[in-house]
Formats: C-alpha cells, structure tokens, sequence
DNA sequence: GTCAGCGCTACAGAAAATGTAGTAACGGAG
DNA sequence: CTCCGTTACTACATTTTCTGTAGCGCTGAC
C-alpha cells in the first residue's frame, strides 16, 4: 500500500511521488547517493542536515523501495531507485543552462 | 545571481535546483500547470495548501523564471519552466511502475 | 579492558506550514 | 454613487517540522 501523506491523499502514484520528493533533502539525498554508496555520516556531512532528519527520509526511502541500506558498502540506490536518478540526470545538464537565464 | 537558500550554500545550479525543487508543494504547482494556466485560488484549491505558502512558492517560481503571472489567463509555465516539465514527464509514467513495485 | 566507528535517537529551541480571516484593487450592475 | 463578485495576496495564532547538540547501543580492533 502507498503511504498516504501529506497532501497526497488521492492514492494517484504520481501524486505520492511528487509529496514524497517534494519533501526537503529527498532529492538531495538520491542525488548524493547518484554514483557510490555512501555512509550514514558521510551522507549527513554532504548535505548538511540534521541526523534526525537525514535518518527519517532515508527511512521514507527505504519504504519507497528506492535506497536500501548494505551493512558493508553503506546505503545505496534500489533498482527502482537508479531508474528514477535516471530520469533525474538530465536535471544536472538543464541546471547550467537554467543558472544563466535566472542571472541575467 | 542565483539565490542561496536553505542548505545549498555552494552556488552550484544543480544544487540550488534540487533545494528549489525539494520544496514543499512546489513540484506539485509545476505539476497542475502542465497543460493550462491556473489562478491563484483555483491552484490552491487543486493542491490543498494554504494561500500563504501558495503564494510563497509561486513567488519563488516566479523569480526562478518557472512560472509567470499573466493578467488575463492566471499562473502559467515559462519557456523555461516548460523546459523543466519536459523533463519530468516520464515521471508519470514511472510511478505507476513504482507505485506497483512499492505496494507488494 | 579502552577506543573508534557505525547507525541511530532524545530533546529543546528555531523555523516553516497551516487554517482562518481579512485587505486592497478591479469591473460591472443597478 | 453603492453594492457585489472576483482577483491576488497578507496577518496572525496554532501546529508541525527541522535544526543542533549530545549521546546511546553495538561491533570490531587492539
């Protein structure tokens, strides 16, 4: 069952993906783990956020089935997890270009 | 000059994109003006949000050049922010696939 | 035993979001 | 002119969320 939250009550998968990234340090976090995993302390350095709050989206995460937590590497990107960084990384590319229309 | 917000000190444009874009509800406005320019109540509406926090993420959309304020047709998508929705169309699709994934 | 590193938690204070009400500006009807 | 409806937007008290700091319990090396 998809969680119901915030804002998403419609049960529509696509409403609960944008609640569940539109949560502060979500795609932030897929974005650090986009290449290698990473450790839990290492993730909160590279972020800057609270452990409280870094622990709680990677728990959201962990039920979203899009990180997994290995005991040896560290947390990392599901399957599932990768296909959506996927789509997610021509964001890195349009981000330039985005960068110098706002500055101008 | 890109603004620096919350957590994205670093002035790298996909950082201050994922900050902007990792805010609450502001996924969801881009989302409910994908095909048709919105006012401002008929958007708050669709999202169940509060006019306050409406208000401030259009602001901050609008000044990210997303999203722009026509006085005849309501809200609506920049280039740029049509650029963006491009972008994130293959979303929809994939959350069903997720939401599939997710749910056993 | 100590020590370091791991994931994670407690808790008080600060910040952000909500919900409700209301403001100010406009246009049209009477 | 007044009144009504609609627009975007704001004020403010309450509620929720996040931050910052400290520390817990566990494991393994020494």
């Amino acid at each position: 069952m998809v969680k119901r939250v915030r804002g998403s009550k419609t049960g529509r998968p696509i409403m609960a993906l944008l609640d569940l990234l539109g949560r502060r340090w979500v795609l932030r976090i897929v974005w650090e783990l986009r290449e290698e995993p990473r450790r839990f302390r290492e993730l909160q350095d590279a972020i800057g956020a609270s452990p409280t709050i870094v622990n709680s989206r990677l728990a959201e995460l962990r039920e979203a089935k899009l990180v997994e937590l290995d005991a040896d590497a560290g947390y990392r990107l599901t399957v599932l997890g990768r296909e959506l960084l996927r789509l997610f990384l021509p964001l890195h590319l349009w981000s330039e270009k985005w960068a110098k229309a706002v500055a101008t």
